[in-house]
DNA sequence: GTGAAAGCGCTAACAC
DNA sequence: GTGTTAGCGCTTTCAC
């Protein structure tokens, strides 16, 4: 049974609004006072309980962070940048992994709610209708990350998906290639069609005469496997634009498996910049997302939501190309 | 402001008791009052407070899970262990990550008890000697994972560290190879000695002529990257045994940037098996370790604690090697 | 400058 | 079967 702030009390000779008051920091406490309130919370090994705490004053310094999957390297540096910005204003992080089970997901923010939670962060790849009635009416402060729902009801920190997709068509188009194969993901996700808007977009503004073929993928390394299919009947030099690096590293194993050269033959592109990607070989060429200000960026708007201000629409991030070896001249 | 118990039990037309024994699934609670108490818990979509039962209860269902980094690839998969044996129990976990720095480590560790956890499990790498001051006297349920402090005063998860050294030592030998380099880390931890040892034994047991070098790495990918100045006195074929899978892949870039071939000159191989393992080229010739049951177990086993149980010593997890393609005969 | 006391939302005796 | 009440550990008026 811990210590409490009456224990302290007695200890220090005082009553316990006193000690509250030094723990407080309150200057309205004599010196004395103040000498042996400190001396009895170091003698008994006091610590105020956070619970106790939380019931009086309403507030938790909590934070609800979900995320689809925890082991898809696209998260952790999302939970990085989230929980270091929720150290430095004194708040926690509740992890909240749901296994890519959106019931799960939905099942998590009942129970961040009951826990009372400062404000909830969903990380989340898909959202379904069920979110969407869920989350529109959430009564808690909530910031989505890497996903929106209609009409900006919800604050949302997104990438610039639409530019990275440009960027990335336009990297290969500057290398000379007129044969540009999306493999994206699943159709129902925004960032999908926006990143194949972007696509379509380079291509448009390169005018030449440029081919585009897309393949559904599930954003997934088995999403990437298409390629197989596609090498099947295309003939190399041509580009691999990937939905994301899951899916671009996909799509280079199933190139290496037919022995074909990337990118000597076959160039490949991918989007998100995991950790991962650095370290294929060749490495991987791809769009990066700033991951860790966006789970920064998210606690931010918690905070400035929780103290009145009206956050609306998105705040999208740049996303920058990254050279490495996967990528190269078409010939 | 939510809605509380007292204006469940206002609109339902009975007092908080009813209503809490509703709450409760008591069986003390006449049918007319079950129904209009959860009549009225539905139309107000109350929730109970989580802070105030924790007040009441004295346990917040909360789990405090300390990681060393967690964009070091070896730890969302123990989060994630942790996380579903948690939900599982009905708890939930505040994940808290110490960014490679001990001082916030214990920091966290202070946190976590003002929060009043039920239990807490630190995922750390190296145990410094104010870890084990701290830790060794800590007022809490605690559970170590791959790290373990002398004495086992305090319960430790563990993976076969001396066994899966034995492993990959025994498996670059029966290619064949008779000259081993190990990449070690950092020599405080406990389990950079295990290993090594197990290196020597299985070397002892092959009673051939094999000689062993060890260079001493920092368990990232900087340390593999002593690959180079070996393979600048070394002549293939030879085989690396890294202390784990950051370290191997340093260690194949460093070769592949010097043009050496892996596995046809020299084999290289790691430990941990993170999934950045299966993706390089070639895959990474490994020792797995169970990271998601070694989540798994250590939040069974603060359960276990919890119910008075006295947990001594540590649980070892066996390992297992993992053969893709880094690794090859020796010619 | 300090203490008494109320109350945050809930549960668990204890009465009736 | 149901209500009254005390109390979990803290903060904050309100007196003095």
């Amino acid at each position: 049974m811990p210590i409490t702030i009456t224990d302290v009390a007695a200890r220090a000779g005082v009553s316990s609004a006193t000690v509250s008051r030094v723990l407080q920091g309150s200057p309205r406490v004599s010196r004395a006072a103040l000498e042996r309130v400190q001396a009895a919370i170091a003698e008994l090994e006091y610590r105020p309980s956070g619970v106790a705490r939380s019931l009086r004053s309403q507030q938790t310094g909590t934070l609800g962070l979900i995320v689809t999957n925890i082991t898809n390297p696209f998260y952790p540096e999302i939970v990085r940048g989230a929980e270091d910005a929720a150290q430095r204003m004194g708040a926690s992080i509740i992890l909240c992994n749901a296994a890519e089970d959106p019931e799960r997901e939905i099942a998590y923010l009942d129970l961040l709610l009951e826990r009372r939670v400062d404000g909830v962060i969903v990380a989340a790849g898909g959202l379904t209708q069920r979110h969407e009635d869920f989350l529109s009416a959430f009564p808690s402060p909530l910031v989505l990350v890497n996903a929106a729902l209609p009409g900006g009801q919800v604050p949302a920190v997104l990438s610039d998906d639409e530019g990275g997709g440009r960027a990335a068509a336009a990297h290969v188009l500057e290398l000379g290639h007129t044969r540009l194969v999306h493999i994206s993901g699943p159709a129902v996700r925004e960032a999908v069609s926006l990143r194949l808007d972007g696509v379509r977009a380079a291509i448009a503004a390169a005018d030449a005469d440029v081919t585009l073929e897309v393949v559904e993928g599930d954003g997934y390394l088995a999403g990437g496997l298409a390629a197989r299919e596609v090498a099947g009947r295309l003939r190399p030099p041509y580009a691999i634009i990937a939905h994301n690096d899951l899916t671009a590293v996909g799509a280079m194993h199933a190139l290496f498996d037919l022995g074909i050269r990337v990118p000597d033959e076959v160039s490949v592109i991918g989007f998100d910049d995991i950790a991962l990607a650095a370290f294929t070989n060749p490495g991987l060429t791809t769009i990066a997302q700033d991951k860790y200000a966006m789970g920064h960026l998210a606690v931010e708007t918690i905070a400035r939501l929780r103290s009145g201000e009206a956050v609306k629409g998105d705040q999208v991030l740049p996303v920058r190309l990254i050279v490495r070896g996967s990528t190269g001249p078409a010939h």
